[in-house]
DNA sequence: GCCAACGTTGGC
DNA sequence: GCCAACGTTGGC
């Protein structure tokens, strides 16, 4: 598949983990709560279905790469938003014009063991790694291929492409 | 729990 | 459009 784009996205465990991904039907889940205008404009004008996308979990012990999945839909609102129980709630919103938009993930595999953050200082072809740098907040962020794969050759894992 | 590094809000 | 105040993220 050429023109495949990857990525890194962050989760919560105790908000999402990738086992509530694999429970989740078909495996599939719409990329919920994204309130951040760079990382909406990764989901909204820069993926495309069949992109490679890691799983972060952050906030976490341990702070891991724990899998990996794929872009399974276009994008379209995140429904979360019109929701005023929800806490992603935005009044500002409207059906008409949403602000919020995501896409649909569907799981591909876990690597096993899991890839430590603390193991992807120093390895090289990570140098540039998003993640790493100090003060990267963003909960999107783009990977290159070279880094998709380096990541994949740490978790001794062999890149599937389901779609 | 701390707090640095952001991103957003809103008065002016 | 500026920017101070505020809120959030997320590693440590």
């Amino acid at each position: 598949m050429s023109n495949r784009r990857f990525w890194l996205m962050k989760s919560e465990p105790d908000e999402f983990s990738i086992d509530d991904l694999i429970q989740s039907e078909n495996q599939t889940t719409r990329w919920t709560g994204i309130r951040n205008y760079q990382a909406r404009n990764f989901m909204r004008d820069e993926m495309k279905v069949g992109d490679g996308v890691l799983f972060y979990h952050s906030n976490a012990k341990p702070l891991a790469i724990v899998g990996s999945m794929y872009v399974s839909s276009e994008p379209y609102p995140d429904y979360l938003q019109f929701k005023p129980d929800s806490k992603y709630f935005d009044p500002k919103s409207t059906e008409e014009n949403p602000r919020w938009m995501l896409v649909d993930v569907t799981f591909v595999q876990k690597f096993d063991p899991p890839v430590l953050r603390e193991d992807l200082y120093d390895v090289q072809g990570l140098e540039d790694l998003m993640l790493l740098k100090k003060g990267s907040r963003l909960s999107i962020q783009p990977l290159t291929a070279r880094e998709w794969e380096v990541i994949h050759e740490l978790a001794g894992a062999v890149d599937i492409i389901k779609p």
